[in-house]
DNA sequence: TTCAATACTTACCTTTTGGTAAGTGAGGTA
DNA sequence: TACCTCACTTACCAAAAGGTAAGTATTGAA
């Protein structure tokens, strides 16, 4: 399993959240979890259009680490893995709902001037 | 000059938030330029312990070319080049504040998990 | 007996990110 | 003339992040 690295020290709160948050499909496992309440490993990878199957779990493994989400595993065959967050992890995506304005608002003006340049 | 790849198109507000805020030493370059109004260049990388100026120089274009800082070259020898916050930089800030309280109580959480692991 | 479904796991590779260290240019000072 | 400050710039390298594709384990169904 390749290891991680960081997880503080920490020079801010800024780092620390980014921290756990950087990563290319973190905070679209969150929001898919957030949406959704639940969803298992197939469901998730499905969803995440392009995520390959190692990134998805190594990503998954990370936030668990972090206690954003948990993990329970049915055992069925074939297995079933449910995934969901936790109250640091529902609290998080609270944390990053300004952001997700910000950026969307971002998109909007981009998208303005894409058109205006292509005109 | 290195080549950025991304700027879009974005699948959601927080991906578009993340590209441009993504980089070592982006948010502190925003928290310092915040709280000090204008940096200097070399001010800059007295603040940020440990920058090389290859990737100072390298996020302060970039996030000149994304609209969220101001570059302001005074033609004086010694040259003189002051940056600041655009609007957009000051807002992104705000959007922020909410994820650096998080991370903010993440690092007390953790502050008191590694004082118990070590007694 | 072979196959299907599901959730991984592994080896290997490419791309991206960031660091190091040396160099540039322009003009003021010793 | 040589040297200084400052804001870069460049070539080169190492590490981290992420992708591809094949393999594993389990067991019920065909």
């Amino acid at each position: 399993m390749t290891t991680r690295s960081r997880r503080g020290p920490y020079i801010c709160g800024i780092d620390a959240a980014m921290d756990v948050v950087s990563g290319k499909w973190k905070s679209l496992i969150l929001w898919e979890l957030d949406t959704h309440g639940t969803r298992r490993f197939g469901e998730l990878r499905r969803a995440l259009t392009g995520v390959s199957e190692k990134m998805l779990i190594q990503h998954l493994r990370e936030m668990e680490e972090d206690g954003l989400i948990h993990r329970e595993v049915h055992r069925e065959v074939p297995p079933r893995v449910d995934y969901s967050l936790t109250e640091h992890g529902r609290s998080l995506n609270e944390a990053l709902r300004p952001l997700g304005e910000w950026g969307q608002r971002r998109r909007e003006r981009l998208g303005v001037e894409d058109a205006l340049a292509s005109a």
